[in-house]
DNA sequence: GGACGGTGAAACTTCAGGTTGCCTC
DNA sequence: GAAGTTTCACCGTCC
C-alpha cells in the first residue's frame, strides 16, 4: 500500500526536496532524468547545497577528474560534484569514472546519483529511493512518454534487500490531472508489447548470410522455414510477404558475390529445389566479421574504384563514416559549414562519394558523414578530448563508443581488401586504425608501440628529440625521468632494452601488430 | 563618467543508450 | 515541447 510521505521544501523544485529528505535520513537515491545535460545540471544544483567533504571524497574527485588524458568540463564538473559525494552518471563519461561511481555508490560514500536511463539497465544499483523527475522524453513526433517498461526498470531499482526493508519509487507530478495520467499509464497500466529487431532489413540480412555461411541454412525452403519459426514471423503473421522479403535478400546477397545460389549451380543439381546456396570465401568472411553485408558490400565496392587515385586517410575515414554501423553521425550545424567546406575542397576529390546536390535528399546526412569524419581526423591529429567535446559535443564516453566501432570498422575493410589484393591500400588502413586508436600522427606509432606510452608521452618524447625506439634506447635514464617520472621512466628503459620484439606481443589487450604493415 | 556586477527576459540550442561483431598473448 | 544555456539590455553601485 502506498502510505504518505511528508516532505519538508527548502526548493521549489519538489525533486530536490525529496533528495534532501533521503540525505536527512540518511539515505541513498537514484534520480532519474532524460538527458544527459539534466542529469550534470541536477547533480551539481544538489551538491551546491551540501556543506560538508571529506578526505576520501576528496581523493575520489582527483581520480575522477584526471580519467581522460586532457579532462574536459565534464571531469571538472564531475568532481565538484563528488567532492559532496553526488555523482553524475551517463553514457558521455569515461569508463572509469562510469565504475568510480559504482563502486562508491554501492560502498556508501555517493548518497545521489543523477542519471539518465543507462543506470536502469543491467547495472544492480539498488537504492533506498528512486526518483523519476522526467517522465518525457524528446523523440521524432515531438514529446513523447517514456515506455513503461523502462520506467519499470527504474523503479526496480528501489529498495536494497540487504540493507531495507523497503524501497520507494516516486515519480514527479506538477498538476493532480499529470497525477491521475501518471498513475493509469505508468502504475496501472501494462507494460508494451516487445518487437522483434529481426524485422530490419539489416538484421535480416546479417542472420541470413550467418545461416549459410554456417551452413546452417543452404535452400530458400530452408531459409523461409528457419525465419517462419522465429518470433518475427509470429507477430508478422503474413508468410507470402515474409518470403518475398527473404527471397530479395537472398538474390542481395547473390549480386554481391556473398553466396552462389540455385542460378550459378542449376546445371549440376537435378531440379531446383535441390538447387543449394552456398557462401562464398568472402560471404564467410563478411559473416565472420558480422557487420551488415551492406556495409561489406559498399566498403568493397568503393575501394574498387580507389585504385587510380591517391589514397587519403580521410577518405578511409570518410567510407566508414558512411555506414549504419556507425550511426548516429554527429549533426552538421549551420556553424559547422565553414570547416566542412574546408575539408570538401581539400579532400573532396579523393572521397570515394561524391558531394550531393544541395536539393539531393542524402544531402544532409552526406554533410553530417563528412563532420563525422573531421572529427575522427581531428583526434588522429592529437586533439583533446576537451577540444572535442567543445567543438563537437561529444562526450569522452560517446568518443570511446564511437572509436570502438570505427576500429572494428577499419579491421573489417582491411579483411575485405584482403580479398581485392591491393596491398598499398591495405596498408594504409593498417596505419589509419593504428593511428586511430592511438590518436596520434603517423610520427609517433614507434612510440606508442610501448606499454605506458599513450598519444601524450609518446608526443612528449618525440618533441623532446626521442623520436624512435632507438632513440629512446640510446637516451640517458635521467632525461627520461625529467620527461615521463621515475617509474615510467625505468619501464620503458627495461622494454627498449634489447627486447623490443616482445614489447610488441605482449602489450595491451586489442593490439594491432605493426610487423602487418 | 565609466567600469563593473547583478538581474531577468528573450532567443537559441539541443535532446537515451547499446550489444555484438574482429584481432591476440 | 521543454530544459538549459547564452545573449543582451537594463539598472544600481562604487570609485
Amino acid at each position: 500500500m502506498p502510505k504518505t510521505l511528508k516532505i519538508t521544501e527548502i526548493a521549489s523544485d519538489p525533486s530536490m526536496n525529496i533528495v534532501m529528505d533521503t540525505l536527512a535520513l540518511g539515505k541513498q537515491a537514484l534520480v532519474f532524468v532524460n538527458t544527459k545535460r539534466s542529469a550534470e545540471k541536477v547533480a551539481e544544483d544538489i551538491s551546491k547545497k551540501i556543506k560538508e567533504e571529506n578526505n576520501e571524497l576528496d581523493k575520489l574527485a582527483e581520480e575522477a577528474g584526471k580519467a581522460v588524458s586532457r579532462p574536459t568540463k565534464q571531469c571538472e564538473r564531475l568532481a565538484l560534484c563528488l567532492k559532496k559525494g553526488i555523482a553524475f552518471h551517463h553514457a558521455g563519461l569515461a569508463h572509469k569514472q562510469k565504475s568510480l561511481v559504482e563502486e562508491h555508490f554501492r560502498k556508501g560514500s555517493i548518497k545521489i546519483i543523477c542519471a539518465t536511463p543507462t543506470l536502469a539497465f543491467g547495472l544492480d544499483l539498488p537504492a533506498y529511493r528512486v526518483i523519476v523527475r522526467d517522465l518525457h522524453r524528446y523523440s521524432q513526433h515531438g514529446l513523447a512518454w517514456i515506455p513503461i517498461l523502462e520506467v519499470h526498470q527504474m523503479f526496480g531499482r528501489a529498495g536494497r534487500p540487504s540493507f531495507d526493508n523497503e524501497g520507494q519509487a516516486l515519480c514527479i507530478a506538477a498538476t493532480p490531472v499529470e497525477k491521475e495520467k501518471i498513475t493509469e499509464r505508468y502504475l496501472k497500466g501494462l507494460p508494451e508489447d516487445i518487437f522483434s529487431k529481426l524485422a530490419v532489413e539489416p538484421v535480416l540480412r546479417t542472420y541470413l548470410l550467418s545461416l549459410i555461411s554456417s551452413g546452417f541454412v543452404s535452400t530458400h525452403e530452408q531459409a523461409v522455414s528457419f525465419f517462419g519459426k522465429t518470433f518475427w514471423a509470429h507477430q508478422y503473421k503474413d508468410m507470402e510477404k515474409l518470403e518475398g522479403i527473404i527471397d530479395k535478400m537472398l538474390s542481395l546477397l547473390e549480386e554481391w558475390e556473398f553466396i552462389m545460389g540455385p542460378s550459378d549451380d542449376f546445371q549440376s543439381a537435378d531440379s531446383l529445389d535441390d538447387a543449394k546456396y552456398q557462401p562464398t570465401a568472402l560471404g564467410k568472411r563478411v559473416s565472420e566479421l558480422y557487420i551488415d553485408p551492406y556495409t561489406a558490400h559498399f566498403m568493397l565496392s568503393r575501394l574498387q574504384e580507389a585504385s587510380s587515385k591517391k589514397i587519403e586517410l580521410f577518405a578511409l575515414l570518410h567510407v566508414i563514416s558512411r555506414t549504419l554501423e556507425l550511426r548516429p553521425l554527429l549533426r552538421a550545424r549551420t556553424k559547422d559549414f565553414d570547416k566542412i567546406q574546408e575539408y570538401l575542397l581539400r579532400y573532396g576529390n579523393s572521397l570515394f562519394e561524391e558531394e550531393p546536390s544541395m536539393y539531393d535528399p542524402e544531402y544532409e546526412e552526406y554533410m553530417d558523414s563528412v563532420k563525422t569524419s573531421i572529427m575522427f581526423d581531428e583526434w588522429i591529429h592529437e586533439k583533446g578530448e576537451d577540444y572535442l567535446l567543445e567543438t563537437y559535443n561529444i562526450r569522452p564516453g560517446e568518443l570511446n563508443a564511437k572509436m570502438d566501432v570505427a576500429d572494428w570498422l577499419l579491421y573489417s575493410m582491411s579483411e575485405l581488401v584482403r580479398f581485392q589484393h591491393y596491398p598499398a591500400m591495405l596498408k594504409e588502413i593498417l596505419k589509419l586504425r593504428f593511428r586511430l586508436r592511438y590518436g596520434v600522427q603517423e610520427e609517433l606509432l614507434p612510440l606508442v608501440r610501448l606499454e605506458n606510452i599513450g598519444r601524450i608521452r609518446a608526443r612528449k618524447l618525440y618533441s623532446n628529440g626521442l623520436k624512435d625506439l632507438a632513440a629512446v634506447r640510446k637516451a640517458d635514464i635521467t632525461k627520461l625521468t625529467q620527461l615521463l617520472g621515475k617509474n615510467i621512466a625505468l619501464n620503458i628503459k627495461k622494454q627498449v632494452d634489447g627486447e623490443i620484439k616482445e614489447v610488441v606481443p605482449g602489450k595491451r589487450k586489442g593490439q594491432i601488430s605493426l610487423e602487418d604493415y
